[in-house]
DNA sequence: GTTAATCTTGACGTAAACGTCAGTTTCCTA
DNA sequence: TAGGAAACTGACGTTTACGTCAAGATTAAC
C-alpha cells in the first residue's frame, strides 16, 4: 500500500449505491442519516456522493448500533471524531459526553463478560440433560 | 444466610409494584413482557404474583436489552433457563440457538475492546487539542 | 360503609428507525 | 430520440417497545 493508492482510496467519492454494497444498508437508510444529520454527503447536482468522512462515520454508526446505542446517542459522539470545527465549550462538552461513554462501555464490557460466562453455564447444564435424554454428539 | 431464609426468599411473590421498584421499570412494562410471553407470572385472583422464575427471568431480560437484543431475542433464549420441561427436539434447538447467541456475544466483546481501545484514542487527542487551547485541568 | 390505594383490562398514542411506493429528474446508450 | 438505469423528493406505512388514559374490581383503613 503506498501513498498514491492510499490518497486515491482517501479522496475516493462513494454513490449512494456504493456506500449501501459498503455497509450492508439501504438507500432509505443513508438518506435517514442524513436527515438526522448523521452523515453529510456532498453534492453533485442533486445527487448525494459520500465522502472518507461519511465511510468513517457510517462505521462508528453501525459499532455504535451493535452495541445498542441509539441514532442520537451516537450522533453526539461523532462530534469527538471531527472536532477541529468546532467552538472549545461545544468540544468540551462532546469530551465530557466521551468519558462518560467511554465508561458505560466499559461496564457493559464487563456484564457482558458476565453475561457470557452464565450462558456458558447454563450451556453445559443443557448439554448435559441432551447427553442423559441419549442425544447423539452430532447434536451437539 | 441459612437455609430457611433462602427458602423464603425463594419463596417469595412479589405484586407487581414491588417488581417494578426491584427492576426500576414500570407495571406497564412488566403486563407487556407477561403478553409476550417472556414472564408467567401466576394469579391470585385477577392480580400477578411474580415468582422466583419471574425474578430470573427478569434478570436477563434487562440484561439481554442492554446488550441490543430484541424482545423476541431475549425470549428465544430464556427457554434455555428452564428447560426441564420441554421436548427434548425443543431443546437441541434452543441449546443451538444459545450456541449462536454466545459467540454472538463474544464476537459483540471483542469489537467492543476495540471501540474502547479507539474511544480512549480519541478522547486523547481531544485532550491536547483542549490543553493547546489552554484549557484547565479541571475541564478534563 | 365509604373512601383511598392498588390492581385490573382494554384501547389508543408515541418515538425510533427505518420500509415502501409514487412520481420526477438526469444521464447514458443503443 | 427513445428508453433504461440510477438517483431524487415527498409521503404514508410498519415494527418494536412501551406510555397514557379510562373505567371497573378488590382490598385495607377509617
Amino acid at each position: 500500500m503506498n501513498l498514491i493508492s492510499t490518497k486515491t482510496k482517501d479522496d475516493k467519492l462513494n454513490t449512494i449505491t456504493e456506500m449501501c454494497k459498503l455497509f450492508q444498508v439501504s438507500a432509505r437508510t443513508l438518506r435517514f442519516y442524513e436527515s438526522k444529520e448523521l452523515l453529510f454527503p456532498i453534492r453533485k447536482g442533486q445527487n448525494r456522493l459520500f465522502t472518507k468522512s461519511d465511510r468513517g462515520r457510517m462505521k462508528l454508526i453501525m459499532q455504535g448500533k451493535r452495541f445498542g446505542f441509539s441514532l442520537e446517542e451516537i450522533r453526539q459522539l461523532l462530534n469527538l471524531y471531527s472536532f477541529g470545527d468546532h467552538r472549545t465549550r461545544q468540544i468540551k462538552q462532546t469530551y465530557q459526553l466521551g468519558l462518560k461513554r467511554l465508561s458505560s462501555m466499559e461496564e457493559q464490557k464487563k456484564e457482558l463478560g458476565l453475561a457470557i460466562k452464565d450462558l456458558r453455564a447454563q450451556l453445559q447444564l443443557c448439554k448435559d440433560l441432551l447427553q442423559k435424554r441419549g442425544a447423539v454428539p452430532e447434536d451437539l
